[in-house]
RNA sequence: GGUGCGGUAGCUCAGUCGGUAGAGCAAAGGACUGAAAAUCCUUGUGUCGGCGGUUCGAUCCCGCCCCACACCA
């Protein structure tokens, strides 16, 4: 057998079935699973990440899950790295790799690769977010109108945190983040098949209902009550742990937190199908079905179809 | 039964010294190269509780009624 190198990445929002799509896919290819998840990589959260069940993880390797911990400093960057070395590692024995996952964002950089741009030295950040924090918005904002105002006129300029990321750049090289932007596309020694799943707005928030309520009764008060001293952490800016810290500190009661779990992922999930309507190399695959498997069932049919169209089986 | 305070956008409320009203949240859409489950942008006509009265004109003043809450009996 003599197949390109193909990564399959499945794409769509939180609660849409993902996660079981990629596993059957994974057992019939006889391969591995990449998470291209920016939440699932942190082996302290795991009720509110949704992660797949123990068993699937043990029945089949999966990369990016559990693989790092919430000390760790995780974005893009590294995740286009690790995702590729991943890649490379699977290659050796498959001519086929599952992605799944919905950080946008994360499958972008692994699909097309980010610019470099160099290291900025953690002080250089620390004194822009504390400046900010004791300054204000105005602050970030004359920092940046001043300093690089290549940036400030294209910026979002209500934006803090793109604000400070250009203000830590121009600061920490000299030079305006715009000049290392070249946004070209890097080529990949393998090939890319992108689905996407779309199933109607009503199913799913009934299924982000119901995931909430299941999440709950696991137990997630309990495993956010142990990350509370992290609470301020990126890693904990996370619907599903931000709002029981909320609870915690006796700011809103238990049922509010809980709508609020409800309403933010559902806000989330949105975007990630306004980030994903965007891209026009994704192959949509459509159900209407309500019950997971026969979605998953129709879902695998249609990869079958997509990948025969490509040429790749 | 009496007194007080309310009844304004899906929710919480602001406001109009009388010229038909606006914030936050929610909702909808969008952006997105190192925080991305983050962050940011755009979108607000609703019998201003009901019926009458005063007025050129009332959501705003007056009267009655209905509803909610609090207190007093």
């Amino acid at each position: 057998m003599n197949r390109k190198k193909t990564v399959i990445i499945i794409v769509g929002p939180t609660a849409s079935g993902k996660t079981d799509l990629s596993l059957h896919l994974a057992s019939r290819y006889n391969t591995s699973i990449i998470s291209a998840d920016s939440r699932q990589c942190f082996k302290e959260m795991d009720i509110g990440v949704a992660k797949p069940s123990e068993a699937a993880l043990k029945a089949i390797k999966h990369y990016f899950i559990n693989s790092h911990s919430i000390h760790d400093k995780i974005n893009a960057q590294v995740f286009e790295e690790y995702a590729l070395d991943a890649v490379a590692e699977i290659f050796e024995h498959n001519d086929i790799a599952v992605m799944v996952g919905g950080t946008g964002m994360y499958i972008k950089a692994f699909c097309e690769g980010l610019d470099a741009i160099p290291e900025i030295d953690l002080s250089v950040r620390d004194e822009i977010a504390k400046n900010y924090k004791t300054e204000g918005l105005s602050w970030l904002q004359e920092e940046v109108k001043r300093k690089d105002p290549m940036f400030w006129d294209r910026a979002e300029q209500q934006n803090p945190q793109r604000l400070m990321r250009a203000l830590e750049v121009i600061n920490a090289t000299g030079v305006s983040i715009i000049q290392f932007r070249r946004l070209q596309k890097k080529e990949r020694p393998f090939q890319i098949v992108k689905v996407g799943i779309e199933i109607p707005k009503a199913q799913l928030h009934l299924n982000i209902d119901k995931r909430v309520d299941e999440m709950i009764e696991k137990g997630l008060v309990a495993e956010v009550t142990l990350l509370k001293p992290y609470k301020e952490m990126n890693a904990l800016q996370t619907v599903g742990y931000k709002e029981i810290f909320q609870y915690l500190e006796g700011e809103i009661s238990l049922e509010e937190s809980i709508r609020q779990i409800k309403s933010n992922t559902k806000q989330y999930a949105k975007r990630q199908v306004t980030w994903f309507k965007k891209d026009k190399s994704i192959y949509p695959m459509v159900s209407e079905e309500k019950e997971l498997n026969i979605s998953t069932g129709i879902f695998l049919s249609k990869v079958d179809e997509i990948l025969a169209s490509e040429g790749i089986l």
